[in-house]
DNA sequence: GCACATATGAAAACGGTTGTCATTTTCACT
DNA sequence: AGTGAAAATGACAACCGTTTTCATATGTGC
Protein backbone atom coordinates (compact mmCIF):
# COMPACT_ATOMS: atom_id res chain seq x y z
CA UNK A 1 0.00 0.00 0.00
CA UNK A 2 1.22 3.46 -0.86
CA UNK A 3 1.77 6.18 1.39
CA UNK A 4 0.48 9.67 -0.07
CA UNK A 5 2.82 12.20 -1.75
CA UNK A 6 2.85 15.05 0.42
CA UNK A 7 3.30 17.60 -2.46
CA UNK A 8 0.02 16.62 -4.39
CA UNK A 9 -1.80 17.51 -0.96
CA UNK A 10 -0.26 21.03 -0.50
CA UNK A 11 -1.11 21.68 -4.12
CA UNK A 12 -4.82 21.32 -3.70
CA UNK A 13 -4.60 22.76 -1.01
CA UNK A 14 -2.97 25.72 -2.83
CA UNK A 15 -6.10 24.91 -5.74
CA UNK A 16 -8.53 26.03 -2.86
CA UNK A 17 -8.84 22.86 -1.76
CA UNK A 18 -10.91 21.42 -4.83
CA UNK A 19 -9.81 20.02 -7.82
CA UNK A 20 -9.12 17.13 -10.17
CA UNK A 21 -6.45 14.69 -10.43
CA UNK A 22 -5.46 15.74 -13.68
CA UNK A 23 -5.38 19.69 -12.58
CA UNK A 24 -3.69 18.54 -9.78
CA UNK A 25 -1.29 16.77 -12.10
CA UNK A 26 -1.09 19.96 -14.55
CA UNK A 27 -0.74 22.37 -11.79
CA UNK A 28 2.67 20.73 -10.25
CA UNK A 29 3.74 20.17 -13.97
CA UNK A 30 3.32 24.07 -14.34
CA UNK A 31 5.43 24.31 -11.75
CA UNK A 32 8.34 22.50 -12.82
CA UNK A 33 7.29 19.63 -9.99
CA UNK A 34 8.25 16.95 -11.35
CA UNK A 35 5.97 13.94 -10.60
CA UNK A 36 4.52 10.75 -12.60
CA UNK A 37 0.07 10.92 -13.39
CA UNK A 38 0.24 7.76 -11.75
CA UNK A 39 1.94 8.94 -8.83
CA UNK A 40 -1.08 11.84 -7.99
CA UNK A 41 -3.84 9.11 -8.78
CA UNK A 42 -2.31 7.03 -6.00
CA UNK A 43 -1.78 10.20 -3.54
CA UNK A 44 -5.23 10.93 -4.06
CA UNK A 45 -6.40 7.36 -3.49
CA UNK A 46 -4.81 7.25 -0.32
CA UNK A 47 -5.66 10.55 1.05
CA UNK A 48 -9.35 9.47 0.32
CA UNK A 49 -8.27 5.91 2.28
CA UNK A 50 -7.07 7.91 5.35
CA UNK A 51 -10.36 10.74 4.72
CA UNK A 52 -8.25 13.38 4.58
CA UNK A 53 -9.98 14.55 1.08
CA UNK A 54 -13.52 13.62 0.10
CA UNK A 55 -14.28 13.00 -3.50
CA UNK A 56 -17.32 14.20 -5.92
CA UNK A 57 -18.40 13.84 -9.14
CA UNK A 58 -18.14 16.67 -11.79
CA UNK A 59 -21.17 16.57 -14.14
CA UNK A 60 -19.34 15.38 -17.27
CA UNK A 61 -18.01 12.32 -14.00
CA UNK A 62 -14.47 13.44 -14.08
CA UNK A 63 -13.93 12.84 -10.57
CA UNK A 64 -12.74 16.14 -8.17
CA UNK A 65 -11.02 16.16 -4.69
CA UNK A 66 -11.49 18.64 -1.85
CA UNK A 67 -10.29 18.40 1.30
CA UNK A 68 -12.52 17.86 3.97
CA UNK A 69 -11.73 18.29 8.02
CA UNK A 70 -12.53 21.96 7.46
CA UNK A 71 -16.50 22.21 7.50
CA UNK A 72 -18.60 19.79 5.68
CA UNK A 73 -20.15 22.35 2.65
CA UNK A 74 -22.10 22.08 -0.25
CA UNK A 75 -22.16 24.24 -3.57
CA UNK A 76 -24.75 26.51 -5.73
CA UNK A 77 -23.21 26.87 -9.02
CA UNK A 78 -24.30 28.85 -11.68
CA UNK A 79 -24.86 27.13 -15.03
CA UNK A 80 -23.92 30.26 -17.86
CA UNK A 81 -21.38 31.82 -15.75
CA UNK A 82 -19.58 28.86 -13.23
CA UNK A 83 -19.99 31.15 -10.31
CA UNK A 84 -19.67 29.28 -7.40
CA UNK A 85 -21.68 29.68 -3.82
CA UNK A 86 -20.29 27.33 -1.00
CA UNK A 87 -22.99 26.69 1.28
CA UNK A 88 -23.26 25.38 4.58
CA UNK A 89 -25.44 22.57 4.70
CA UNK A 90 -26.40 21.76 8.58
CA UNK A 91 -29.89 21.02 7.23
CA UNK A 92 -28.83 18.54 4.84
CA UNK A 93 -26.88 16.50 7.36
CA UNK A 94 -29.95 15.89 9.50
CA UNK A 95 -31.70 14.73 6.84
CA UNK A 96 -29.53 12.48 5.60
CA UNK A 97 -28.89 11.24 9.26
CA UNK A 98 -32.49 10.94 9.29
CA UNK A 99 -33.35 8.99 6.08
CA UNK A 100 -30.50 6.91 6.68
CA UNK A 101 -31.22 5.49 10.35
CA UNK A 102 -34.96 5.38 9.14
CA UNK A 103 -34.11 2.90 6.39
CA UNK A 104 -31.21 0.91 8.45
CA UNK A 105 -28.24 1.68 6.56
CA UNK A 106 -24.89 2.96 8.15
CA UNK A 107 -22.12 4.91 7.29
CA UNK A 108 -24.19 7.30 5.07
CA UNK A 109 -22.34 10.20 3.05
CA UNK A 110 -23.75 12.48 0.52
CA UNK A 111 -23.77 14.85 -2.46
CA UNK A 112 -26.22 17.54 -3.04
CA UNK A 113 -25.63 20.36 -5.30
CA UNK A 114 -27.52 23.30 -6.59
CA UNK A 115 -27.12 25.00 -10.04
CA UNK A 116 -29.31 27.61 -11.54
CA UNK A 117 -28.83 31.27 -13.00
CA UNK A 118 -27.24 33.71 -10.53
CA UNK A 119 -28.29 37.21 -10.41
CA UNK A 120 -25.64 38.45 -13.18
CA UNK A 121 -26.95 36.26 -15.86
CA UNK B 1 -30.71 14.99 -34.78
CA UNK B 2 -31.69 11.79 -34.06
CA UNK B 3 -35.38 10.57 -32.51
CA UNK B 4 -35.58 8.33 -29.20
CA UNK B 5 -36.01 4.86 -29.90
CA UNK B 6 -39.34 4.26 -28.04
CA UNK B 7 -37.92 0.70 -26.70
CA UNK B 8 -35.14 2.13 -24.44
CA UNK B 9 -37.60 4.54 -22.91
CA UNK B 10 -39.93 1.37 -22.06
CA UNK B 11 -37.06 -0.19 -20.77
CA UNK B 12 -35.94 2.44 -18.95
CA UNK B 13 -39.38 1.96 -17.15
CA UNK B 14 -39.12 -1.61 -16.71
CA UNK B 15 -36.09 -1.03 -14.90
CA UNK B 16 -37.70 0.81 -12.22
CA UNK B 17 -36.94 4.54 -13.82
CA UNK B 18 -33.31 4.35 -13.12
CA UNK B 19 -30.62 2.70 -14.70
CA UNK B 20 -27.33 3.43 -16.81
CA UNK B 21 -26.63 3.18 -20.32
CA UNK B 22 -25.06 0.10 -20.22
CA UNK B 23 -27.48 -2.00 -18.00
CA UNK B 24 -30.24 -0.61 -20.47
CA UNK B 25 -28.27 -2.14 -23.37
CA UNK B 26 -27.67 -5.15 -21.09
CA UNK B 27 -31.13 -5.72 -20.38
CA UNK B 28 -32.45 -5.66 -23.83
CA UNK B 29 -29.84 -7.78 -25.15
CA UNK B 30 -31.17 -10.42 -22.21
CA UNK B 31 -34.96 -9.85 -23.75
CA UNK B 32 -33.89 -10.70 -26.85
CA UNK B 33 -34.43 -7.13 -28.47
CA UNK B 34 -31.70 -6.36 -30.90
CA UNK B 35 -30.34 -2.78 -30.31
CA UNK B 36 -26.78 -1.00 -30.80
CA UNK B 37 -25.09 0.18 -27.27
CA UNK B 38 -24.94 4.03 -29.94
CA UNK B 39 -28.53 3.88 -30.59
CA UNK B 40 -29.31 3.30 -26.62
CA UNK B 41 -26.74 6.32 -25.98
CA UNK B 42 -28.26 7.88 -28.52
CA UNK B 43 -31.50 7.56 -27.68
CA UNK B 44 -30.78 8.32 -23.80
CA UNK B 45 -29.21 12.01 -25.48
CA UNK B 46 -32.42 12.42 -27.06
CA UNK B 47 -34.80 11.42 -23.99
CA UNK B 48 -32.25 14.07 -21.83
CA UNK B 49 -33.00 17.10 -24.74
CA UNK B 50 -36.39 16.69 -24.03
CA UNK B 51 -36.35 16.65 -20.59
CA UNK B 52 -38.24 13.04 -20.24
CA UNK B 53 -35.27 11.84 -18.54
CA UNK B 54 -33.21 12.95 -15.86
CA UNK B 55 -29.45 12.49 -15.07
CA UNK B 56 -26.98 12.04 -12.45
CA UNK B 57 -23.67 10.19 -11.63
CA UNK B 58 -23.01 6.93 -9.45
CA UNK B 59 -19.85 7.05 -7.16
CA UNK B 60 -18.17 5.18 -10.02
CA UNK B 61 -18.62 8.10 -12.46
CA UNK B 62 -21.07 5.67 -14.24
CA UNK B 63 -23.78 7.78 -15.63
CA UNK B 64 -27.72 7.07 -15.28
CA UNK B 65 -30.68 7.73 -15.78
CA UNK B 66 -33.92 8.04 -14.73
CA UNK B 67 -37.41 9.16 -15.59
CA UNK B 68 -38.24 12.24 -14.37
CA UNK B 69 -41.60 14.12 -14.19
CA UNK B 70 -43.08 12.25 -11.76
CA UNK B 71 -42.46 13.48 -8.60
CA UNK B 72 -39.21 14.45 -8.15
CA UNK B 73 -37.43 12.27 -5.24
CA UNK B 74 -34.15 11.26 -3.90
CA UNK B 75 -31.74 8.06 -3.65
CA UNK B 76 -30.30 5.69 -0.88
CA UNK B 77 -28.02 3.47 -2.05
CA UNK B 78 -26.25 0.48 -0.48
CA UNK B 79 -22.44 0.43 -1.48
CA UNK B 80 -21.80 -2.69 -1.42
CA UNK B 81 -24.81 -4.62 -2.73
CA UNK B 82 -26.24 -1.48 -5.03
CA UNK B 83 -30.42 -1.92 -3.35
CA UNK B 84 -31.89 1.69 -3.56
CA UNK B 85 -34.25 3.21 -1.73
CA UNK B 86 -36.26 6.23 -3.14
CA UNK B 87 -36.96 9.10 -0.94
CA UNK B 88 -38.86 12.13 -0.78
CA UNK B 89 -37.60 15.22 -0.35
CA UNK B 90 -39.72 17.60 0.64
CA UNK B 91 -37.01 18.98 3.11
CA UNK B 92 -34.40 19.53 0.50
CA UNK B 93 -36.98 21.24 -2.08
CA UNK B 94 -37.25 23.70 0.25
CA UNK B 95 -33.67 24.33 1.45
CA UNK B 96 -32.83 24.49 -2.24
CA UNK B 97 -35.33 27.01 -2.60
CA UNK B 98 -33.87 28.95 0.15
CA UNK B 99 -30.21 28.79 0.20
CA UNK B 100 -31.13 30.41 -3.92
CA UNK B 101 -33.21 32.93 -2.76
CA UNK B 102 -31.01 34.10 -0.62
CA UNK B 103 -28.10 33.63 -3.24
CA UNK B 104 -30.40 36.04 -5.98
CA UNK B 105 -29.75 32.81 -7.91
CA UNK B 106 -33.07 32.01 -10.44
CA UNK B 107 -34.14 28.80 -11.83
CA UNK B 108 -32.38 26.15 -9.21
CA UNK B 109 -32.11 22.75 -9.87
CA UNK B 110 -30.40 20.14 -7.23
CA UNK B 111 -29.12 17.06 -7.03
CA UNK B 112 -28.45 15.26 -3.66
CA UNK B 113 -28.18 11.66 -3.36
CA UNK B 114 -27.46 9.69 -0.61
CA UNK B 115 -25.21 6.36 0.25
CA UNK B 116 -24.15 4.01 2.82
CA UNK B 117 -23.85 0.51 4.18
CA UNK B 118 -27.53 -1.20 4.10
CA UNK B 119 -28.72 -3.94 7.05
CA UNK B 120 -27.91 -7.08 4.95
CA UNK B 121 -24.32 -5.85 4.05
C1' DG C 1 -38.59 3.76 -58.92
C1' DC C 2 -35.79 7.68 -57.28
C1' DA C 3 -33.76 11.08 -54.56
C1' DC C 4 -33.17 12.67 -49.95
C1' DA C 5 -33.34 12.66 -45.04
C1' DT C 6 -33.15 10.00 -40.98
C1' DA C 7 -31.97 5.91 -38.06
C1' DT C 8 -28.92 2.32 -37.05
C1' DG C 9 -24.89 -0.15 -35.30
C1' DA C 10 -20.01 -1.86 -35.81
C1' DA C 11 -15.85 -0.17 -35.11
C1' DA C 12 -12.61 3.30 -33.91
C1' DA C 13 -11.42 7.32 -31.15
C1' DC C 14 -11.40 9.51 -26.80
C1' DG C 15 -10.57 10.70 -21.90
C1' DG C 16 -10.33 9.64 -17.23
C1' DT C 17 -8.80 6.06 -14.33
C1' DT C 18 -6.45 1.86 -12.84
C1' DG C 19 -3.10 -1.94 -13.29
C1' DT C 20 1.63 -3.66 -14.40
C1' DC C 21 6.24 -3.85 -13.74
C1' DA C 22 10.97 -2.58 -13.87
C1' DT C 23 13.58 0.87 -11.62
C1' DT C 24 14.76 4.02 -7.91
C1' DT C 25 14.60 5.63 -3.33
C1' DT C 26 14.23 5.02 1.60
C1' DC C 27 15.59 3.20 5.71
C1' DA C 28 16.63 -0.08 9.48
C1' DC C 29 20.24 -2.72 10.73
C1' DT C 30 25.00 -3.94 10.50
C1' DA D 1 29.65 3.40 4.70
C1' DG D 2 27.39 -1.14 3.08
C1' DT D 3 23.56 -4.15 2.33
C1' DG D 4 19.13 -5.83 1.59
C1' DA D 5 14.17 -5.63 2.13
C1' DA D 6 10.29 -2.86 1.53
C1' DA D 7 8.00 1.09 -0.24
C1' DA D 8 7.51 4.62 -3.80
C1' DT D 9 7.73 6.05 -8.40
C1' DG D 10 6.45 6.72 -13.24
C1' DA D 11 6.32 5.16 -18.21
C1' DC D 12 3.30 2.49 -20.40
C1' DA D 13 -0.53 -0.32 -21.42
C1' DA D 14 -5.11 -1.98 -20.22
C1' DC D 15 -9.86 -0.77 -19.03
C1' DC D 16 -14.35 1.12 -19.31
C1' DG D 17 -17.91 4.29 -20.21
C1' DT D 18 -18.95 7.44 -23.67
C1' DT D 19 -18.81 9.84 -28.20
C1' DT D 20 -17.70 10.11 -33.02
C1' DT D 21 -17.34 8.27 -37.59
C1' DC D 22 -18.96 6.15 -41.38
C1' DA D 23 -21.09 2.90 -44.23
C1' DT D 24 -25.46 0.69 -44.53
C1' DA D 25 -30.42 0.25 -43.97
C1' DT D 26 -34.96 2.20 -43.69
C1' DG D 27 -38.22 5.19 -44.52
C1' DT D 28 -40.94 9.20 -46.93
C1' DG D 29 -42.35 12.29 -50.29
C1' DC D 30 -42.30 12.93 -55.19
Amino acid sequence: MSRSNPRVLSTLERAGGFASAQEIYALMQRDGQQIGLTTVYRSLQSLLNDKIVDVLRREDGEAIYRLCGESHHHHLVCKSCGKTVEIEGGAIEKWAKNIASENGFRDVGHTAELFGTCSNC
